[in-house]
DNA sequence: GTGAATGCAAACTCTTTGCATGACT
DNA sequence: AGTCATGCAAAGAGTTTGCATTCAC
């Protein structure tokens, strides 16, 4: 639980924030911790809560400012599977990526990735009149638990 | 701006609603008309001014409330583009749908449709565990105004 | 006449902003 | 020392809920 599996990931945005001119502080930094621990996608809340767990003492609008740079620095992608609440987590430099699958009966969100799907995308991105540098794909249904 | 597009979801719609028990009331049947005359996804404010520049005097919580019937009932499909904010659109008995790409400079929302992208998704739903049953794919570029 | 549907206002949740304090360079 | 970052509290925005009234059956 306090292992980080991503530590690439947390250097790679702890560099990019310095070289981006941003100061070093406790909040963010742990926003950071957070995310690269994450295995997927987490709330500003649950974030604040886990860390607040491991004694830190860190405002919800700190997770939310943090969030926001880290958004708009590309360092993390913001998604939202329809309940209304933001989620975050890790973007990969490399921009290999996954999709999410959300249970309508509990809610549970899990990840999925798939080449085929991503050609697709890659094809019909090419007709529109957008030019477009990025996509979610939502998939909803019942998971094997709820079933 | 007064006519409507799609006469044969608001019939569905509106017998579906009779079918299910649910009186005929003004609100609802309004909010029913106006996703009837609705080209894309619009969110319940939008369908309550709407409303309201039409002489109606409609409560936003009685377009909240037709809109979470209509959901419920499958007649609508809600999403979110990414801004916080729910979308509705009428959905379609036969299943044909399409999805959304969204303008990150001017927040311009168009949709497309795409049968590659359809296969992809229902080929890759196979292999999971999910029971898959929607699915939303929403792309995020920049429009050919912003460009 | 009975109960559902509606409008208004209050309550709620998620997110953002203002401001004084504390921390980094 | 000068700023930026942070925490707390208040403000905003979107959505839901409580309740008295109106309307459909």
């Amino acid at each position: 639980m306090s292992t980080t599996h991503d530590p690439a990931w947390r250097a790679h945005a702890l560099s990019t924030l310095e070289r981006e001119g941003y100061r070093s502080g406790a909040a963010r930094t742990r926003v950071v911790d957070a995310l690269a621990r994450q295995d997927c996608c987490a709330t500003a809340q649950e974030i604040a809560d886990e860390l607040r767990a491991g004694d830190a003492r860190v405002g919800i609008a700190s997770v939310y400012r943090a969030l926001e740079v880290l958004d708009r620095l590309g360092l993390v992608h913001r998604l939202d599977v329809g309940d209304g609440t933001a989620r975050y987590e890790a973007a990969h430099p490399g921009g290999e990526h996954h999709h999410h699958v959300v249970c309508d009966r509990c809610g549970r969100v899990a990840q999925f990735a798939d080449d085929g799907l991503e050609q697709a995308i890659a094809a019909l991105s090419q007709r529109l009149e957008f030019t477009i540098d990025q996509h979610d794909v939502v998939l909803r249904g019942t998971c094997p638990g709820c079933r």
